[in-house]
DNA sequence: CATGAATGAGTTTTCATTCAT
DNA sequence: CATGAATGAAAACTCATTCAT
């Protein structure tokens, strides 16, 4: 565990699991079709044939084309922060230890959720407003949590780094950037590319033990 | 310097200066509307007027929106490789000389010319398949660059990272994320940026004197 | 009275009152959007709401957006009729008093009526061609009653008028026209503007004591 | 002549020649099938259709349906009020002089542009508020006008109306009326009915020699 | 009557691109 | 190079209407 600031939260049973990504066959079809071919290029009829509907069948559920993208990038970072929290909340409480899980947590879910997670980082442009702030923000508490493990570890002496902001947004960049050249069926298992890039990232925070 | 395979380069006077960018109004109007609305968010008319020029005045210099895209992507991809070469070559010739010159100047690069840096990763799923390989193949030729230096810094012994593919693709994303954030006239320098994430790029690879 | 042609009328027992528009919520609700909008500006959606009502719950009580229109038309048209015959009737039997009954009347309908008034008279081009025929039939019925009063005024020699159809005409506009400016409220009562407008009509058809 | 307020109008050679309208095709088009039909059952693809050229030709020389509607009735307003001004001026200055020709011009404008007369009164609804404003605000100048005329003739003696306002109101909606049911080629030519729907008005001023 | 899901046909508007002058 | 006119194709979105439950 960790910080216990908030103990109402409801955790994933495993954090480790993405198996279920709750998508119905509309929000699926917009995340196949926004991460191949982008926001603007993407046309609510080819979203809406995807998905086996008509367009008006689509307007049903969705009120906008920016609703889907709402829809979509809301509960793809929603699920980013329940499973890091709940790989936290699991941890032994030690900053190697929190961030060996809340690490490993964001490498897997950039990998088994690399679609939403590409989208969510790529089309911050296509957002409005409203929808951009709120990403935003939850995007923030997510980078707070990276740069507090920091602290902690500079603090408890097992992390050598000099600028733990700095450095929290580059471990951050490095699970974000996986997302954009991960693919299923590649030659290394997503346990494989997890544990080496966590390697990676426990340097850039001078971990020693 | 580093391997003379290639003596016919013509490398820039100063590889950290980035002062000039040598785009003719059209590009400029481009990089900063593509850069700010994404390429398909962005109409060839809005660049024209932003260009001053009417818009078959544009398609004079240009024979299609993607014709802008291309000039665009290609001439920061090849700044960037000349820009790192020069780096590279005025180096001292040990790994930890190439390294931190190639990153330093790959970190400026993406400060300086953040926009069409910001396009050229942004924007590949707009470009169409020809245009695509040719800036694929210049990306591939820059990380192979890094590659080559990581593994040589663990044959010479300063080196010291399991995985010199998967750190030289990290540090490349490093340097590549410092695009999508990095603001002119934020509270950091240029240099201060530079000397940090270089800090953290070195961690990366286990460099220890 | 006046013409004894159809005896089996039953009349209002006031003329002067339209206390009661005898509307469900459904046609109050349409006369209220297409008031304001416009048939073609107003939504069946937007009708089922105002009226409380699910769209298939409407379609239960009306077969289509048409029907709307007809009822409330109809209902309209045929409670003018059925006010200023009863006005005619009560009178007593020569052309000015008939007259004076019956222009009063219209012109309280068009201001007690004004959203159902403006209506009919503005939507004739939305009319699919039943409805048209038979609205325009009820005008016209509306019209010779007028005209029939004049004539006889002129007979009587108490009306001085060259042109008994263009001076009906130009009644009838005069008493439709007041519907497309009135709003309860205004400085001037509804019986004010009632006995100037009676004046300025008896002007028109040149009444003399 | 009349109030001589301003003297640097130009006016038409001749109040009443209406004989070009000074349509361009797609204005024209727009008049007919708007007159017809109504600004919300006419699309955009009929109007381009009956002016012979594509959607996008029409949008090339207006930016919107709109803009289409503004232009119509701004150039009709215009035409009224410059029409009615010249036969003021051109009237011998009494008050039963100018009431001729101010009331005959505007029954000719209602029968030779009875299109462009009847959108600009049965389309305000369908006006956005800028448009909306211009075209209420050149709707009071000439209501002005007419009720300039009356006060002045009560002055003179010539009018006896005890409700200049309300009267100037009522004449005006005669007039205007006339566009909703005049077609060419009726039993009455427009001369007839000039003069016949004067004699009307005169009478609803009260004007005895 | 309500709910919820669905649709064909239509809407206004914008796009990249072209061509004559 | 500018101007002005033009267009096929496609975009997002809305409509009246229907039907199963």
């Amino acid at each position: 565990m960790a910080s216990s600031e908030n103990p109402t939260y409801t955790y994933p049973s495993d954090w480790r699991d993405f198996s279920d990504d709750g998508l119905n066959p509309m929000l699926r079809a917009a995340r196949d079709l926004l991460a191949q071919h982008g926001y603007h290029a993407t046309s609510i009829r080819s979203i809406a044939k995807l998905a086996g509907l008509s367009v008006p069948g689509l307007y049903h559920h969705y009120e906008s084309k920016q609703a889907i993208l709402d829809a979509l990038v809301s509960r793809g970072i929603a699920q980013m922060l329940a499973h890091t929290r709940a790989a936290d909340h699991e941890s032994d409480g030690t900053a190697i230890g929190r961030f060996n899980n809340v690490i490993d947590c964001l490498l897997r879910f950039h990998m088994f959720r690399r679609d939403e997670a590409f989208i969510a980082s790529s089309e911050m442009r296509s957002m409005e407003p409203d929808v951009l702030r709120r990403h935003v923000a939850a995007r923030d508490v997510q980078q707070g949590m990276i740069t507090e493990i920091i602290k902690q570890g500079i603090a408890e002496g097992t992390f050598h780094c000099p600028y733990p902001k700095e450095t929290s947004r580059a471990v951050s960049s490095l699970c974000v950037s996986v997302s954009s050249w991960y693919r299923p069926g590649g030659p290394m298992s997503i346990d494989t590319i997890a544990a080496r890039y966590l390697d990676i990232a426990r340097r850039a925070v001078g971990f020693r033990d």
